[in-house]
DNA sequence: CGATTTTGACCGGCGC
DNA sequence: GCGCCGGTCAAAATCG
């Protein structure tokens, strides 16, 4: 445990590549700043997707804008070749589940208070056979009904190792 | 019974 | 050096 990643022998179980039906809309690259800060006027905006999750029908909510940032290795010529990549996706989904099923189970570990938000913050770890993922979960302080889903970890095809 | 959840406490990093 | 923040883990409780 003091180490990142227990690194289980990720052979086999290479189930549904978590490939969200899900399709992002927009992308913003963010390096290590803290994009959520004083936004004048968050990207939240109408970018409706037919997509309903298991939605409990909020108060006529129904689409799904959905705002994603890519962050890796900022460095282009280098290659990650240094332990491992962490990816960092961030999703800014329009809706009041953040318990979206992707395929993988999430186990609900720890709850921070940010001082920036009102709002806490849920951590959420996969808990599957042997998958490493880790989701952060995020209520916008600004609009309650906007949830800043972070997901980093494997997320795609590991190029690497 | 197992899995999952919940709260608290702890730790590490960084800032000043 | 200390304080602060964020993040994670642990144990326990609860639910199915």
């Amino acid at each position: 445990m003091t180490d990142k990643n227990p690194r289980p022998a990720d052979s086999a179980d290479n189930y549904v590549t978590n490939q969200w039906p899900l399709e992002l809309s927009e992308h913003l690259n963010f390096d290590d700043d803290q994009w959520l800060d004083d936004d004048p006027d968050s990207f939240v905006s109408g970018h409706a997707f037919s997509h309903n999750n298991q939605a409990n029908e909020v108060g006529g909510f129904g689409g799904s804008g959905t705002h994603f940032e890519e962050s890796s290795s900022r460095d282009v010529g280098n290659e990650r070749e240094k332990k491992e990549v962490r990816d960092r996706v961030a999703f800014k989904t329009k809706s009041e589940v953040e318990i979206l099923d992707d395929g993988s189970k999430w186990r609900k570990y720890g709850k921070k208070m940010v001082k920036n938000s009102p709002n806490p913050r849920n951590y959420y770890r996969c808990s599957v056979d042997g998958w490493q993922v880790k989701k952060r979960v995020e209520r916008d302080k600004d609009d309650p009904r906007f949830v800043i889903t972070t997901y980093e970890g494997i997320h795609t095809h590991p190029s690497y190792s």
